[in-house]
Parts: structure tokens; sequence; C-alpha cells
DNA sequence: TGTACATCAGTGAACGCGCGTTCACTGATGTAC
DNA sequence: TGTACATCAGTGAACGCGCGTTCACTGATGTAC
């Protein structure tokens, strides 16, 4: 069944695309060869045509959904207000839809305490995703001329949907998206609202 | 091999208290009954005659954990002095030590992810856990007539903890734990000295 | 241009392995008399 | 108090199952002549 040249490419990023939605739908390890190739429209046999291993498959998926979120991310804040690309990309992130769409979400909430136990390739691409979409939000910060400390907005979105998605209390789940939201938006406002003298003396401290 | 009464119950609190370690340090599904049991002292044969399933293994060792926290969280701040019970509680819990040692730490920021997909009992427990966590750190800001939001700051900690755990460059983890850190002690330190009637103010909104 | 052969993406059976769970059994202790 | 029996926590072999990975094979397409 030998297919033209491109094929294989398409099916690789079909099997990538497809992985990336089910790891952050399940985690990597609940999901295993078998499922994967046939929601991809293919058998398991052939998996070991494109991959050297699972993991190996992990560390592309990893790395093609923070591409593809870093593409969204970019397109949304695109079309911002000026000085409201740190507020509008908070205001995407923490809500009740992302809470439970996990497959197409944030990679970090979804794997990062998967990828913790899995060093190498897999933690690497987590590393660097972490990595750009840190920079992404600081950038966003710069441009609206607001001081916010980009590790800390991260680890409030991160843990607000983590612990939003683990909660069996609805309401409770959905208090850590609004909370965390508000909190966010109110320290981005506060921020923006200093003088320029005290901006730099809180960024240098 | 008949036991003397107390012996049942001995071993029974000796299998939860190794898997609320085992399953913090290594997620539940990676850790087999085989390997528990071995760790604390026994066959796996012997399992049953405990728990009808580790699923139920689980939920009472997510609440064992819970508990522990609590007790050593009260300890904690029962020896702080007075109006610092929250910042207290924060430097105790973002730290390298708590990032390297997830066996004997937070059981949110260690299993929250798996939990996610895993209703029933274990969700129930994980759920029950946190709103204590939560009731705990209200009452502390409220003793220390701080004014923070509770669900926020558990955000930033657990995030800040699982992103720190899943980096592979040891500086850009130990950011995630300074800054969060930084972050949640200066917002407490800012909401302190607010008069009252601007603090109550902010309670309303 | 037409024919013969090589390629290799994809198939599906099979592999060893570790998992959660079951079960017949053991034997020191508790209980009945 | 001493003896006979019942209990049941713990043992270790065995169960079916799904996992990641391997492998002989297929057959439509690309390439050589």
């Amino acid at each position: 069944m030998r297919y033209t040249a491109q094929h294989k490419s398409i099916t690789h990023r079909k099997i990538v695309n497809t992985a990336a939605e089910l790891f952050r739908a399940q985690s990597i390890d609940s999901v295993g060869v078998s499922d994967l190739m046939n929601r991809a429209g293919l058998t398991h046999g052939g998996f070991y045509a494109h991959f050297s291993s699972k993991e190996a498959l992990a560390a592309e998926a990893i790395k093609a959904a923070f591409d593809e979120a870093r593409q969204r991310r970019q397109q949304v804040i695109g079309a911002a207000a000026p000085g409201t690309k740190f507020t509008t990309a908070v205001e995407h992130y923490l809500t009740v839809p992302h809470r439970d769409n996990p497959g197409k979400g944030c990679m970090a909430a979804a794997l990062a305490s998967e990828v913790a136990h899995h060093p190498g390739p897999v933690q690497d691409e987590m590393t660097a995703g972490v990595k750009r979409w840190l920079a992404g939000v600081e950038q966003m910060a710069r441009d609206d001329g607001v001081t916010i400390d980009g590790h800390t907005s991260i680890a409030t979105m991160v843990g607000a949907l983590v612990l939003a998605r683990a909660m069996a209390d609805p309401h409770l789940s959905e208090l850590f998206i609004t909370r965390a939201r508000e909190s966010l938006l109110a320290s981005a406002k506060g921020a923006a609202a200093l003088p320029a003298k005290q901006r730099a003396k809180r960024k240098r401290s």
C-alpha cells in the first residue's frame, strides 16, 4: 500500500495531532498505542514506521501542542485592544470551556504532573514549551505597560485549571477559575495604574 | 499467622501510609499493589483482607495525606508570630525541599491532575481535602487580619510546585517557587497594610 | 512509452511482561467447654 | 486450668487482560531500463 511521496508526512502529523489531543485529555500513560492509531484511522503495527517509541511520540506531541497554542494565542492577542494583551490572554485561559476540554487546551496544565516523572525528551519539550509561554506572557505585559510577574501568573493559571479539573464539587471547581481570573485581572490593572517611577522600582526589587 | 487484636489496624495504617507516600512520589497508576505491599513488609495476596480494591486504598491514602498535612500545618502556624500565620504557611509550602520530596508533600500538587480522570471516592477525597485546606488558609488570613483570596493563593501554590517539578531546567524550576513565594508574601503584606475600611470594601466586591 | 522490479507505509498476529484480582492454603491466636 | 476447635491475617501460585514492541507479509507506487 505504498502512497504518494507526501502521504507519510501527512499521516505523521495526523498521529502527532491525535496524540496531542488524547494525551492532554487522558494522560500519556492511559492512552495505548492501539487506541491512538485507531483514532488516527490506522492500525497499531504501523506506529514504528513513524516513531522509535511511544516516548518519542509524546515528546513530539508536547511540542506540537505548545506550537499550536502559541499560534492561537498570537491570533487572540492580535485582535485585542491596545494595552489589553495580558488581560485578554488571562480571560481566554481561565474559562469553564477550557477546564472542560483539556484535549484542546493547555499542555502544561494537562501533563505537567505526569511529565515530572518522565525525564528525557518529554520533560525537555515541556520545559521548552513553558519557557516560550513564559516569554510570551512577559512580552504581552511589557507591550501593555503592565508590571506583573510572569512566573507567578503562569503558576496561578495552571494551578487554578488543575484544581478546577480535580474538584468533584462544580461550584468549588468554578470558584478556582473565576477567583484566579479576577485576581490576575485586578493585579494587571493595579500594575498599569502605577506611575512609571514606581513600576521601575518594583521591577528592580 | 493470626495476630493479636490490634495488629490488623496497625498493618492497615502501615499500608495506607506507605500508599500515601508512594502515590504522591510516583502517581497512583505507576505504583503496583505488589510494590506497595512489599514496601509495607507484606506480600500482595494479603491486600484484599484490608481493601476492596486499589481504588479504595487510593481514596483512604488521599484522606490520610490531607489529615497529616493539616496536623503539620497547625503545628507550624501555632509557633508563628502573631499576624504571620498566612505568610508562615506560604513560606513552608513554597520551598525547594518540598519540590524535591513529593512523597511527603502536598497531595493536591502531587495528584490533582491524575485525580481529574478518577471520578468516585478518589476524587471525592481530593475535593474534601482541598476544601479543608482552603478553609484553613482563609482562617489563617482572617486571624492575621490580612485580605487575600484563598482560592487564588492555593492555585498559585499548587501551580508553582507542579511547574517547578516538571521543569528540566533547575534555574527555571526554582524561579517558579521563589517568584510565587515573593508574590504571595507581598500581596499579604499589601493587604494587611490597608486601613480597615478599605479591607471591608475589598471583601464585599 | 511500456514493462519489470524495488521500495516501504501500513497490516495483523504474536512476543514477553506486569498489572489487579482470586483462591486454596497456613498456622498462631482467641474462644468454648 | 487444660484441651479441642474455629478464626482469619497473611502467603504465594495462578487467572485473564492490555500494554509496548516486533515481525513476516502485502500491494500500490516510484524507478530503471
